[in-house]
DNA sequence: TAATTAAGTTTGTAATACAAACTAGTTTGA
DNA sequence: TCAAACTAGTTTGTATTACAAACTTAATTA
């Protein structure tokens, strides 16, 4: 009845990451910063986690001498996050979008 | 941008519990049980949560001489529902729903 | 050169989810 | 008739999570 929710997705910050993502080629650190309610410990940790999961691709590099870290969804996030959404449909059927 | 998600919601079981009892006058702990994915331990314990925050009321009877939980949602937890989709909502948004 | 800022990472803690173990009583069958 | 098995849950212990505070490393500014 209730399928599994992938339970790297149901998270707060890292939904918000992948939602942030799906939408624009790559993103830096800052900018998920900016865009996600959370301090950069936290940002920095759930990267890590979606990064293990092959969700996202972390590239570490440098611009006007300080580090910058690049990040962009991969084919096997997006998959991921598409199901997600599907999955989280039969949670939510009683209220169905306009 | 993206706006708080009810804790209390943003779970699998708590919102598969939820999303059953929208839909329904009542239903009967085994019920809720037999439709959702975890133990009755767990169940149980959800269960007491949605009721402390006053999502759901919780009624004990009898029935042939055993216990019978019998669980209905509350209008704040019906409010709190559709909130929480609407707030989910800003998440997905790069998927839309048909 | 000391303080401040940038851009993160690591670590400690508090909250959470969960199933195993428990409670309390009922039915069955030897 | 009493002990084993079943019903219908609740409580507790543990492992996992999410998070922000504290830390790191290096660059810039006063």
């Amino acid at each position: 009845m209730f399928k599994e929710l992938d339970p790297l997705l149901h998270s707060q910050v890292r939904l918000a990451i992948m939602s942030l993502l799906v939408g624009m080629e790559s993103a830096e650190f800052s900018h998920l910063l900016e865009n996600i309610n959370t301090s950069k410990g936290n940002l920095s940790f759930q990267l890590s986690k979606l990064r293990d999961a092959g969700y996202v691709k972390i590239d570490k590099s440098f611009r006007d001498n300080y580090p910058l870290t690049t990040v962009r969804i991969s084919g096997k996030g997006v998959k991921a996050f598409e199901k997600y959404i599907d999955q989280l449909e039969g949670y939510l059927k009683h209220f169905p979008r306009k």
